[in-house]
RNA sequence: GGGCAAGUGGCGGAAUGGUAUACGCGGUAGUCUCAAAAACUACUAGCCGCAAGGCUGUGAGGGUUCGACUCCCUCUUUGCCCACCA
């Protein structure tokens, strides 16, 4: 074989990468034959790509070019999250416009990501702050405004009264505004809502549901949603909701929330005094301090169980939003409610747990109805306008989109950042032509993210949110991949959007991702969260300098599961390295011989586990079973074919390294990633000559080494094993009471 | 308080009812070298032993089994998510 040089990563790569470009050796098929679906959650441009965007991308494209080998076109396509809140602060403090910082950022990343050596497709790609993405965010919200499922509704808010605006829980420092540190309240704020709690009832997982989704997803999702079966009863002028109606003999007050009717109602200072410190109370307040506080309000209701006239109290530890926003409380059977029995001397009856009250059979869910206002600058405007005569109007969809204006006061105004621009603003009314304003919030980002991966099929369709046929095509998505942290936000409302599209007649699946896998994270070398504060993050772009793209994938394959959470080691990176560098030297040793059987066993047990393993994400085993071979060719002479099934193997792990040692030896040769994945010739996954265990009473004592075609015959392996030394010294003057033999494993003699 | 996941060498981890610690890192000793680095070779869970071998050992305790890291029960610790949800 030919002589190599020394191997240097950085004059393999760049090449590689820019011949794959140059042929479009990833271009995706317009006609797929079989397709797979491989989906990554998009990233949000933040500046530059860090290790858990490496490690997201890198084990994603490991195993979309196994499936590629293994005869699939993979659709594998990214882009970016382009809006949201980052972009406006760091606007804010750097003095750039949002969409400036967000296109530049995009732009750095895009490069950075062509280092990895992902075989993504760029011609898929959509970036959401551009019209011709967020258009069909407006378009879709019209159609859901025009099903009643985008809705004008109110909600308890952080407001800030000076600012005149919602603030989200981190923008409130000690109870105070960020901006202006006045003090903030609990407000009523009308906002728009998308109504998924109509969809709570599908969104529910089945015990065994038809897609592969993990457990931990399901139960978190399940929980999420929270369906409970109850029942309404009426206590005079109060609806109560409880699961336990069989304890309401027990019920011996009633509490309300502090923004219920019944309690805003009271006259009393001292009533109305407590409501308005509870008002202050941020909803993060409330959760954290759990000593209960209440007031009573001086009326009394009948319970309709024990016919006794019960007192009615106030208190923030009952929730406005949950089922009536009123409890009865039942001190004897509930641990709250009995501790604020104890703190307010209200009595305590045992319950017989039989009372049967009549009420209505009721249904509650924890999820709420998905608040999408944000008063925010860099989103999607929302498409509609407020005329005095005729309301809340749909923009039509011909007039789509509503573009968001470039040159708009984004700073801190108290009022959403669209209602300075008064040219901006002011509309005719699209019904009766009369004087009108838009609508100047935005919508929450989770909007876009709920349907994008629909856009990459189809990205530059002018027709609609994507073209249904190419859908039809392509989704659903085969395997989506992606973070914990997207649980309960992210995917559940990407299916409420799937269940939505099918309800319209848009596709015809009820689950946008037939498998969904959720990977790890990445720590600093010292155990923490990568954080530049910390000053522990690993920056990819100088391990790639020293080690190249191909070492880091295999390392970030290799270093832990690939769900598990375990910190980067700089030395470990080393061994990995160290791997390349043998196989890179093999090349020369590589000679004119036949493998053997036991050559050729190794070798198809080796393509069996390595393809198994990359199919279910099992990246940091394959790894090692390729070290593993690589440790037995060392030490034997090693045949081409060998050597060309090894780099085979090697090709989606380390694309770079291999399609340079597969082209040393045959320079017109196609891509190495043309090629198919080895074929396992299943009669060379049979040892000719296996190792028997032989136990005496469970424990290890002997092996014996026996041909295979001997495995039937159980009489000759406990003849064989009899024979063993340190065997027969535990069997000697003893009774054989049972000889147990698992064929091809192990004999065991209980005595 | 609830849910989910996990606890195995000095470290990352492998093994999902059948040889516990594969693979990698780190460590020790050696070869090469004037020397070092690199590379290579051997050893590397603990205890006893010159060795052959033996005993102990997968968070703790119990159970099922010929046999348990693996299955069941009780407890415990850690991580993640949710949480005054009636």
């Amino acid at each position: 074989m030919k002589k190599i040089g020394k191997y240097f990563p950085k004059d393999v790569e760049p090449k590689w990468q820019e011949i794959w470009a140059k042929d479009g050796l990833y271009k995706f098929p317009k006609n797929p034959k079989k397709k797979y679906y491989n989906l990554v959650e998009l990233p949000y441009p933040s500046g530059d790509l860090h290790m858990g965007h490496w490690f997201n991308f890198a084990t994603a494209d490991v195993h979309a070019r196994y499936k590629r080998m293994s005869g699939f076109d993979v659709f594998f396509p990214n882009g970016f999250d382009a809006f949201g809140l980052p972009a406006e602060n760091a606007a804010i403090k750097h003095n750039i416009h949002p969409k400036d910082w967000t296109m530049k950022n995009i732009e750095t990343m895009t490069l950075q990501f062509k280092t990895i050596g992902t075989m993504i497709d760029w011609d898929y790609t959509t970036i959401t702050c551009l019209p011709e993405f967020y258009r069909w965010n407006q378009w879709i919200f019209l159609k859901m405004f025009e099903k009643g499922i985008a809705y004008r509704g109110k909600a308890l808010s952080n407001w800030c009264p000076v600012d005149q605006t919602v603030l989200a829980n981190e923008h409130i420092e000690a109870g105070k505004c960020w901006r202006c540190g006045s003090e903030v309240i609990q407000k009523e704020v009308e906002q728009w809502f998308l109504k998924i709690t109509d969809y709570a009832d599908s969104l529910i997982w089945p015990e065994n549901p038809k897609v592969d989704w993990p457990k931990e997803v399901r139960e978190g999702q399940n929980n999420w949603i929270g369906k409970s079966e109850g029942m309404l009863i009426d206590f005079g002028e109060i609806g109560v909701f409880t699961t336990r109606p069989e304890t309401s003999d027990g019920a011996t007050f009633l509490v309300v929330a502090p923004e219920h009717k019944f309690a805003q109602a009271i006259e009393s200072q001292e009533v109305k005094d407590y409501i308005k410190q509870a008002s202050k109370k941020t909803e993060m307040e409330r959760k954290e301090d759990r000593t209960k506080s209440g007031i009573f309000t001086g009326k009394y209701v009948k319970n309709p169980v024990t016919n006794k006239d019960i007192p009615v109290w106030v208190s923030d530890y009952v929730l406005a939003g949950y089922g009536t926003g009123a409890i009865m409380a039942v001190p004897f059977a509930d641990e709250r409610d009995k501790e604020f029995a104890e703190k307010f001397n209200l009595p305590i009856v045992e319950t017989s747990f039989k009372a049967k009250p009549e009420g209505k059979k009721t249904v509650n869910y924890h999820l709420r109805d998905w608040s999408i206002s944000r008063q925010r600058y860099w989103g999607t405007p929302v498409p509609i306008v407020y005329c005095a005569e005729c309301g809340l109007v749909p923009v039509p969809m011909a007039d789509l989109p509503i573009e968001l204006p470039y040159n708009v006061d984004y700073t801190p105004k108290g009022k959403p950042p669209l209602a300075t621009d008064e040219e901006w603003l002011n509309v005719k009314c699209p019904k009766c032509g009369h004087d009108a304003k838009r609508d100047a919030e935005t919508l929450d980002t989770f909007f876009d993210s709920a349907w994008y991966y629909y856009r990459y099929v189809s990205p530059n369709f002018d027709k609609g949110p994507f073209d249904e046929k190419e859908v039809g095509k392509i989704m659903p998505v085969d395997v989506y991949v992606g973070g914990s942290e997207h649980i309960l936000g992210h995917t559940l409302y990407a299916r409420f959007f799937t269940k939505f599209f099918k309800e319209i007649g848009l596709v015809s699946f009820d689950e946008f991702a037939l498998k969904r896998v959720q990977h790890g994270v990445i720590l600093g070398p010292d155990g923490n969260r990568m954080s530049k504060s910390k000053g522990n993050v690993v920056n990819p772009d100088k391990v790639v300098k020293e080690y190249g793209a191909d070492a880091v994938r295999l390392y970030l394959c290799f270093m832990m599961p690939y769900e598990a959470t375990a910190p980067w080691s700089t030395g470990a990176i080393s061994g990995i390295y160290r791997f390349l560098k043998r196989i890179w030297e093999l090349s020369e040793k590589v000679e004119t011989v036949h493998p053997n059987v036991s050559d050729l066993t190794m070798m198809h047990k080796t393509i069996k586990k390595v393809g198994d393993d990359l199919n279910n994400f099992h990246f940091n085993t394959a790894v090692s079973s390729l070290m593993s071979w690589l440790n037995y060719l060392s030490v034997k002479q090693t045949s081409k074919e060998e050597y060309d099934t090894f780099l085979k193997l090697l090709a989606p792990f380390a694309p770079h390294i291999t399609e340079e040692l597969y082209h040393l030896n045959d320079l017109s040769a196609n891509s190495i990633h043309l090629d198919n994945w080895p074929t396992i010739q299943s009669k060379y996954l049979i040892e000719e000559e296996l190792r028997i265990v032989v136990q005496v009473n469970g424990r290890l004592r002997d092996t014996i080494i026996t041909q295979n075609t001997n495995l039937k015959n159980q009489n000759l392996i406990e003849e064989e094993a009899k024979k063993c030394v340190n065997v027969q010294k535990y069997l000697e003057g003893q009774a054989i009471k049972k000889v147990i033999y698992v064929e091809g494993k192990l004999i065991n003699f209980v005595i």
